[in-house]
DNA sequence: CTTTAATTTCAAGACATGTTGAAATATAAT
DNA sequence: ATTATATTTCAACATGTCTTGAAATTAAAG
């Protein structure tokens, strides 16, 4: 993680869209939901719904695989998990400030 | 914190530049640094640190004061950690694994 | 009051991003 | 084979963001 990478993956989660993607995903791990369930989740179109769904699994936040006629979206907290790590230690230098609130 | 006003904090995040902003006044927290400082400690124009520094303040990442000649920036960790806080508790439901990067 | 210094503001251009709805693709069921 | 379902892809449009360099602003000094 430098900060290129974590430019981007912040350019990724710029969104309320792609935010409630996450908690969705958060709130249904580790077996995820298909997309059409996500769109409705989200209360965004097909099309709306699946283009921040492959901005994030272009990302590395989500993992897609395919289920019969669906496809079935994943969140990886490895990768957010770093971008956070990245942020508060890299960028804030574990300011103590900054820890407690988490 | 709500999902409009995180996505809008992590667009503010999503750049190289504002991250090295970031870095650059954490380290010399609580003093912060003058527009000039930044501007020759990220390696960007006066007019490009400018525009970084203003959108930064703007998203009140950032608190400006006057010192004579020179603007003085801060940084405000209150916002940062209110944004990771949001982040971590309501969009990833304060996952165990998310938590094990800080 | 003129000049110097620090910084921002502005306009122009280039590029990226998000939305929409229609069309295309992939898979399964009849 | 044909049809239905799930999802993506595409083109068009509108909007937003970043960079650059020149001009304007603010404040201090001579």
């Amino acid at each position: 993680m430098n900060e290129d990478n974590a430019a981007l993956l912040f350019q990724t989660l710029a969104n309320p869209d792609r935010l409630r993607i996450i908690r969705l995903l958060v709130s249904a791990a580790p077996d995820g939901k298909i997309a059409g369930e996500i769109a409705t989740g989200i209360g965004a179109s097909p099309s709306r719904a699946s283009f921040h769904l492959a901005a994030l699994t272009e990302a590395g936040v989500l993992t897609c695989t395919r289920q019969s006629r669906s496809l079935r979206y994943t969140v990886n907290f490895q990768v957010l998990g770093g971008l956070i790590g990245f942020f508060l230690r890299d960028c804030c230098d574990n300011n103590p400030t900054m820890r407690a609130c988490c």
